[in-house]
RNA sequence: GUCCACAUCGUCUAGCCAGGCCUAGGACAUCAGAUUCUCAGUCUGAGGACCGGGGUUCGAAUCCCCGUGGGGACACCA
C-alpha cells in the first residue's frame, strides 16, 4: 500500500512549537499514515540568529514527546543554501527569471521570478482556486546578498525530497500562486496541496502569543497528556464523520482524510481540551500514571520512596476521576505527605465547634486505635460502626474528621483517606486538632 | 485599498459536493435531577443554531445571486 505519499512537517525551530503548526504536524502525521506513505521532518533553520542547537534540540524532544515519529532523517535546510542558488540560476538562465535592483536601495542585484500569467491550482480543503495575471507579480527568489528567499528554499527543499502533498497552514493559500509556477519553471510537477484553516482565538483572530497557552511547552508544563493534545488538535478542522472525538491514534488514522477538513477557520476549545485529557487520565494503565504522577510528586519536592504497590492500587482509584491534568494531583494528595498548616476556620466552625465533632474525634481515637490490621477496607468499617452505633449518617462523623485530617472538609474518601494516611498518623493528627480548635 | 476564501447551538462540529430521511444530530460548556461520607466522577434530563435578503424548485441548512460580518494575503519575513 506503499503508494509514493510523502509528505513535510516544515517548522523553523525558534524554541517551541505554536499549536497552530502542531495542528498542521498532526495532519501531516495522520494523511501520511492513513496513506500508507513518509512522513518526514524539513528544520527550516536558515534564520541563524534565532535558531539555536538549543531550539532545534527542544523540537526533536517536542516531536518526540508527541510521538510525531518521521520516518526519515531531519533534513536542514541550511545545509541546502548552494543547492538553492543553483536553482535560481537555473531559472535565470531558462528565462523564468531576471536580475533586477528594484526596491533594493543600493544593495545590488537580487533574482526575481516572472510571474506575468494567470495561475490556478485546486485545493484538496478549499476546492479550485484561481488568481489571473493582474494580481500576480513579480518576486524575488534570490536576495542580494545572494540568499534564497522562502519562496525557492522552499520549493526546491520540497522537489528534493519528493513532496507530494503540501499540507500547512492557509496562511499560504497565496503563497502557493508563487510556488506552483516556481516548481513548473523547475522542472517538477507542483505537488498536491491542502491548506488548512487558522486556530484563532476569542476574538476570532489568529491565535498568538499574547492569548497564552499557544505552545506546545505550556501543555506539557501544565499537565496535559501528549495523546490528549494530539487528539483535540486533530479535531481541530477536521472530525471523523460520526460522532466519535475521543480516538486512539489508530482509529484517526484510519478515519483521516483531508477531504474531511473544514476550511473555516477554528477557534480552539481549551475546556474541551481539558475534557479530553481527563478521559484519557481516565483511561490509562495504571503502571503509566503512577509513573507520571509519581513525578509530579517528585518535582513537588514530596517523597513517595516508602510507598508501596498497594498504597498506589489504593491511591489511584479515588484519584483518577480527579483529575484534569497532572497538575490536580499534587494538591488532592499532598495531606498524605505533609500535616496541615491551618483548619479552614469555616469547617472548623460547621463540624468542630457547633455539632458533636468533637466528641466524635475522641471516640474515633479509641475506635482507630482498636483496628488491628489497618487496612483501606478495615479503617473505613470501623469508621461505619462507630456511625452507626452512634445512629449518625456517615458523613456526620467523616466531616468533623476531614476537617482533623485534612485541615478542611475535602478530601478523597475516607476509607481511601484513613489507609493512605496511616493509623499513627491518623490518631496523631486528631489528636493535634483537637488540641488546635480547643475552645474554638 | 486590491485580491482570495469563509459563515449551523456560547464553543467544536455532523448534515451541504450527489435538495426531501432535518419538528437540524453529537460533544464541550451551562442549568436541573439522581447516586453519595465531602469534592469529583457517573447517569438522566433541560435550554440552546441553519448571518440577512432575494431567487431556482412541488420542496433549500443544502443550489444561484446580492448584502453583511469576521478573516487571510498583498516584503530582498517565513
Amino acid at each position: 500500500m506503499a503508494n509514493g505519499v510523502r509528505v513535510r512537517f516544515a517548522p523553523s525551530p525558534t524554541g517551541d512549537i505554536h499549536i497552530g503548526n502542531l495542528r498542521a504536524a498532526i495532519h501531516n502525521f495522520l494523511f501520511a499514515r492513513h496513506e500508507g506513505g513518509k512522513f518526514l521532518l524539513r528544520i527550516e533553520d536558515t534564520d541563524r540568529e534565532r535558531n539555536t542547537p538549543q531550539a532545534i534540540a527542544s523540537l526533536l524532544d517536542y516531536m518526540a514527546w508527541m510521538g510525531l515519529d518521521f520516518d526519515e532523517p531531519p533534513v536542514y535546510q541550511s545545509k541546502n543554501l548552494a543547492i538553492h542558488k543553483e536553482a535560481a540560476e537555473r531559472l535565470l538562465k531558462s528565462g523564468h527569471a531576471y536580475r533586477s535592483t528594484k526596491g533594493a536601495e543600493g544593495k545590488g542585484e537580487a533574482i526575481i521570478f516572472r510571474l506575468n500569467f494567470d495561475v490556478s491550482y485546486s485545493d484538496i480543503v478549499k476546492g479550485p482556486l484561481a488568481k489571473s495575471a493582474a494580481d500576480l507579480k513579480d518576486f524575488v527568489i534570490l536576495r542580494s546578498d545572494g540568499t534564497p528567499t522562502f519562496h525557492l528554499a522552499n520549493v526546491v527543499d520540497d522537489i528534493r525530497m519528493g513532496i507530494t502533498h503540501v499540507i500547512r497552514g492557509d496562511d499560504h493559500v497565496e503563497n502557493t500562486f508563487k510556488h506552483v509556477p516556481l516548481f513548473r519553471a523547475l522542472g517538477a510537477e507542483p505537488p498536491r496541496y491542502a491548506h488548512l484553516p487558522q486556530i484563532v482565538n476569542e476574538k476570532g483572530r489568529p491565535l498568538s502569543k499574547r492569548d497564552g497557552d499557544v505552545n506546545v511547552g505550556e501543555f506539557r508544563a501544565k499537565g496535559y497528556l501528549p495523546d490528549a493534545l494530539f487528539n483535540a488538535l486533530a479535531l481541530c478542522g477536521w472530525s471523523p464523520g460520526d460522532d466519535r472525538e475521543i480516538m486512539t491514534r489508530e482509529e484517526m488514522i484510519e478515519a483521516f482524510s483531508l477531504e474531511r477538513v473544514r476550511p473555516s477557520p477554528a477557534r480552539f476549545d481549551y475546556r474541551k481540551l481539558e475534557w479530553i485529557n481527563s478521559q484519557y487520565i481516565a483511561r490509562m494503565p495504571a503502571e503509566r500514571l503512577r509513573k507520571l504522577l509519581d513525578a509530579e510528586l517528585a518535582s513537588a519536592g514530596l517523597d513517595a520512596g516508602c510507598r508501596d504497590d498497594n498504597w498506589w492500587k489504593i491511591l489511584l482509584e479515588p484519584v483518577r476521576p480527579r483529575l484534569k491534568t497532572l497538575k490536580d494531583f499534587v494538591p488532592l494528595v499532598r495531606t498524605f505527605f505533609e500535616q496541615p498548616e491551618t483548619y479552614e476556620p469555616k469547617d472548623v466552625r460547621k463540624y468542630l465547634a457547633e455539632g458533636n465533632g468533637r466528641r466524635f474525634l475522641e471516640d474515633l481515637l479509641g475506635a482507630f486505635g482498636a483496628v488491628a490490621d489497618w487496612t483501606a477496607q478495615s479503617a473505613g468499617e470501623a469508621l461505619q460502626k462507630y456511625a452507626e452505633g452512634k445512629g449518625l449518617k456517615l458523613g456526620e462523623v467523616a466531616q468533623p474528621l476531614r476537617v482533623a485530617l485534612n485541615g478542611r472538609a475535602v478530601s478523597l474518601p475516607m476509607d481511601a483517606t484513613l489507609f493512605l494516611m496511616g493509623k499513627d498518623e491518623v490518631l496523631a493528627r486528631i489528636r493535634r486538632c483537637l488540641q488546635r480548635t480547643a475552645g474554638a
